[in-house]
DNA sequence: GTTCTAGAAC
DNA sequence: GTTCTAGAAC
């Protein structure tokens, strides 16, 4: 075999030739003044690594003896992790042989230590670069089965992405003595069969083989995960395709904005000065990863009532740091004299939001650091539907500070955007708008239109325009928390690599994965409901205007099983859903559990419907709960460690008599049917009992500020945030997903599991 | 809370 | 044709 066949200068033959090598051994290599080598193979997913080490090892070979180091498969079907890469390939070189590390080794942190273990052995280490174009990569890794990692479905898409993102190309100084760069499934072959042909005795020539200079990566996960809509189906704005949609009447003057300096409109001081202080006071330093600048939406061009749009930001912000502790979010108008930002700013103070983590602010939105001192690596925009450039306001002016890079990576991740919802798209960094202000993400958002000038007005139906509004900032904000989310667990945590979380385009409405992901959808099985076993004579009907009910709520008949449950435990003391019943509570197996554990603590005080009716005084009751809960989440632990749990109350219950579910966070039920369901449970429509106990500690009452729309809010993973578009294709997700979970609910205890517990988890 | 089912989405 | 959602009924 000719491994230089093709005559391609990108592939080399071996320096020494292969012809009648010696045998293989330990002992060869030295003697032939070849060295053993330790290939770095270099590649995301789908790029064909282990068909390359396959291949290799499969091979007829030259007499060399070859390892496979495969993370994929090293942790025997749990995950494996770089330390045990490390040490398999120091081992399998101890024995003579030389190693072909199959992990993806994109970043070069995750290279350095297999290198720093090349010199301290003294053999050559390679690497080979498989250099795929994204899309072959992606679809490969998504269209794959029987995947070693079982990294393959939409899943694959997103981490693929993801990676590609933080590929850093190999360097020599690096301490290679060889890279080789393959872009087509050709110059893999002739690889491997270079490598195969490469006997003990023999070595390869040093330097760079095969680079070609390349554009920043741009890789498209949506060109495999979205299906372009048509326009007549389409239901969002419909604009002919010569009309421009400018979202703001007011052109911006940049020279204007820059001489403004960016002053908080409240207080007259310099704005860095002020931004910086507020960040030294209760933002971490590298709070610029986790701020949010963002333009008020709908309400320059699309005419929006600023009355209205102000209350819905104020609510939307509100809803979003109460549920993250962590980030900062920013309205920001051009304007001194922004009617926009004084109505917010009076709003939020009225409702006591932290106005460190949320402010106004008066400046160019794409200026903010160099002219603003405000560090923000996330803003949104106010885009169109077509998510094009031009137009004018936010949209032109970010469009126009991002460059052409912004368009091409728009391009890549969504073609259409439809009101109340948000698409991410990360900013290449050699956009002047990521060079010069450090944006690295661009989150294009869209709002209701009452401009009867422009396309699908909704002619001031401020009943939909309200949803609509509020849908895109949520949107927005979950948008942007995921980013955030995604950017501190990437600085905690660095391996293994297909562990880290994943962002992908965060629009339900936009996202339509291809079909084919797997999921257990048989019909519902009926389950046996709880049933007295005394006649039924004695379940009192009507009770809802008793004396004591402080809640108006009205409850169906359905609605009172667990008030009857409640009031007369001993009527049921024999059914199998009972695990405890005392004077202040009774503790049951949810009939219809949303995961693998799911019981409820139901309060047996009567007047207690929900969290509503709480106040000071039942505090000790409330602790009580508490701490069963606890007791009962423990107690389930020691039968299954690898579970994690939550304990808290819905906002608005839909049974009556106040209860606490401690429900277990794999969600792995065939109950969990809708995005009701989901919601509940995901969103902040579940009170943590912890939070629930402070907050009626504090201010006497629980804090319930969801209401029944945050149940239809888009499916999002409880652990990485993104979006999914139908129940099947979470729960698909939701199997295999192994982020960390929102920083927020690692706080006080929120989660227990069996380490936050204290047990022993062998 | 669930079940049932029409019709939208694929 | 099948899958999935959402709203009505209970």
């Amino acid at each position: 075999m000719d491994p230089d066949g093709g005559g391609s200068p990108a592939v080399p033959t071996p320096s020494a030739s292969t012809a009648g090598a010696p045998d293989a051994g330990a002992a060869a290599v030295e003697e032939g003044g070849g060295k053993q080598v330790l290939v770095v193979l270099v590649g995301p997913p789908g790029s064909g690594k282990s068909t390359f080490a396959e291949a290799i090892l499969g091979g007829s070979g030259a007499g060399r003896h070859w390892a496979r180091v495969c993370q994929d498969t090293i942790g025997n079907g749990k995950a494996g992790t770089k330390i045990q890469c490390l040490k398999a390939a120091a081992d399998a070189l101890k024995e003579g042989k030389s190693v072909l590390l199959d992990r993806c080794n994109l970043e070069r942190e995750q290279r350095a230590d297999f290198l720093k273990l090349g010199s301290h052995v003294h053999v050559d280490v390679h690497a080979v670069v498989l250099d795929l174009p994204a899309k072959v990569c992606i679809s490969r890794s998504v269209n794959r089965r029987g995947h070693e990692g079982n990294l393959q479905g939409g899943m694959a898409a997103m981490v693929v992405n993801r990676m590609l993102k933080k590929k850093e190309t190999p360097l020599l100084t690096e301490g290679f003595s060889r890279i080789m760069f393959c872009k087509d499934d050709n110059e893999i072959k002739k690889a491997v069969d270079m490598y195969n042909a490469l006997g003990p005795s023999d070595c390869l020539d040093p330097g760079i083989f095969g680079q070609t200079t390349k554009g920043p990566i741009q890789v498209g996960i949506m060109k495999f995960l979205k299906k372009p809509e048509s326009s007549e189906k389409s239901s969002g704005p419909k604009v002919t395709p010569s009309e421009s949609m400018p979202q703001m009447q007011n052109h911006f003057s940049k020279q204007k904005t820059l001489e403004a300096g960016g002053t908080c409109p409240v207080e007259g001081e310099n704005n860095k000065k002020k931004i910086e202080e507020q960040s030294r006071e209760s933002i971490p330093s590298d709070i610029s990863s986790r701020t949010l600048a963002f333009p008020s939406i709908s309400t320059a061009d699309f005419q929006f009532d600023l009355d209205r749009a102000s209350d819905i930001i104020v609510d939307a912000v509100s809803i979003v740091l109460q549920k993250y502790d962590n980030i900062r979010l920013v309205l920001v108008d051009l304007s001194q004299r922004s009617r926009i930002l004084s109505l917010v700013k009076d709003k939020a103070a009225k409702k006591n939001i932290n106005s460190s983590r949320f402010l106004t602010f008066v400046g160019d939105i794409t200026q903010l650091h160099s002219k603003g001192g405000l560090r923000c690596n996330v803003i949104a925009n106010a885009a169109n539907w077509r998510l094009k450039p031009g137009g004018g306001g936010v949209n032109a002016a970010i469009y126009n500070a991002a460059g052409e890079d912004l368009h091409r990576a728009t391009k890549e991740c969504a073609d259409t955007l439809r009101p109340g919802s948000s698409v991410t798209v990360p900013l290449p960094s050699t956009s002047p708008l990521h060079q010069r202000e450090g944006v690295t993400h661009i989150i294009h958002v869209l709002g209701p239109n009452m401009n009867p000038m422009r396309p699908d007005c909704l002619k001031n139906d401020y009943t939909k325009g309200s949803k609509i509004l509020h849908e895109a900032y949520t949107s927005l904000f979950e948008s942007f928390v995921a980013i955030a989310h995604n950017s501190c667990i990437e600085k905690q945590n660095t391996e293994p690599v297909l562990e880290k979380p994943v962002t992908g385009v965060t629009s339900p409405t936009d996202l339509k994965m291809k079909r084919g992901c797997s999921y257990d959808s048989e019909r519902t099985k009926k389950h046996k409901l709880v049933q007295p076993n005394i006649p039924s004579n004695q379940a009192r009907e009507g009770d809802n205007k008793r004396s004591g009910v402080t809640s108006t709520k009205t409850w169906g008949s359905w609605a009172q099983a667990l008030y009857e449950l409640a009031m007369h435990p001993e009527n049921y003391k024999n059914s199998d859903s009972i695990l405890e019943i005392s004077d202040d509570f009774v503790v049951l197996n949810d009939l219809y559990p949303k995961a693998k554990r799911h019981v409820l603590i139901v309060s047996r005080r009567d007047g207690l419907d929900s969290l509503a009716d709480v106040k000071k005084e039942h505090l000790p009751l409330l602790r009580t709960i508490h701490s069963a809960g606890v007791k009962w989440a423990q107690k389930f632990l020691e039968g299954d460690s690898s579970l994690v749990f939550r304990l808290g109350y819905h906002s608005v219950p839909s049974m009556r008599q106040l209860h606490l579910h401690i429900i277990s966070q794999d969600f792995n039920s065939s109950s969990l049917k809708n995005k009701k369901h989901w919601n509940s449970f995901t969103t902040t429509f579940f009170l943590d009992s912890v939070d629930v106990i402070e907050e009626i500690n504090q201010h006497g009452s629980a804090n319930i500020s969801s209401d029944d729309r945050v149940l239809a809010m888009e499916l999002r993973c409880h652990r990485c945030r993104s979006a999914h578009p139908n129940i099947p294709k979470l729960k698909s997700h939701i199997a295999n997903c192994k982020s960390s979970f929102p920083y927020h609910l690692l706080q006080k205890d929120r989660l227990l599991s069996s380490s936050t517990m204290h047990m022993d988890c062998s």
